[in-house]
DNA sequence: ATAGTCGTGTCATATATATGACACAGGACG
DNA sequence: CGTCCTGTGTCATATATATGACACGACTAT
């Protein structure tokens, strides 16, 4: 725990409380180094962590009616459907 | 001022540094009670204070993966085209 | 047995966030 | 001219956020 916690940069007596929650998830910029450091994906964790990465919030600022409507529709969608669109709007078709 | 702050229920002092930036935006929920009282779209609003609605990031937090997927990848396509897919989406074609 | 390691409890902040209270200067108005 | 309203400057917090420092009891390996 101390080697992680001393890779991630902060305390191993910090880690060892946010393991267990007892207190309140790291900052963003704390969480995605832990993420990176445990071979997870930055988005999971930081959603584990009750956070939505300030990038996705920038891209989503830029245009706040369009990507609001957007993701309040897909709410309900199943995975399978969403994951088409966004096959889809890959290839450009678009 | 004091009118419109008294419905919003903060101080007028406060209303005021808000408009001309003097202070930090105010929190989503006077955010979102001033652009009603504006009769300003909330999710424009916030986007104007920095900020995204708790209620779009709940919903990215339940399936981060897919909706960071998705967003980064609609940075970059013109209005229109996702105005197309929001429209598609709503008909119920996926 | 003892020295080192491990996770964890306790205490202390430092910085940000979000807002209230009050008083005051300038102009409008009767 | 005095009153009243308007926006605003100053000061004060209260609560949350994010983390460090240190010490201690349990265990492990020599």
């Amino acid at each position: 725990m101390r080697q992680v916690a001393a890779r991630v940069g902060i305390e191993s007596a910090y880690l060892s409380k946010i393991e267990r929650g007892e207190v309140a998830p790291p900052s963003e910029a704390t969480t995605v180094r832990l993420a990176k450091e445990l071979g997870e994906d930055p988005d999971v964790m930081l959603a584990l962590a009750g956070k939505v990465s300030t990038d996705l919030q920038a891209i989503i600022r830029k245009r706040p009616r369009l990507f609001a409507d957007l993701i309040r529709q897909m709410e309900e969608m199943p995975d399978e459907a969403i994951l088409r669109v966004v096959r889809e709007v890959h290839k450009g078709i678009w």
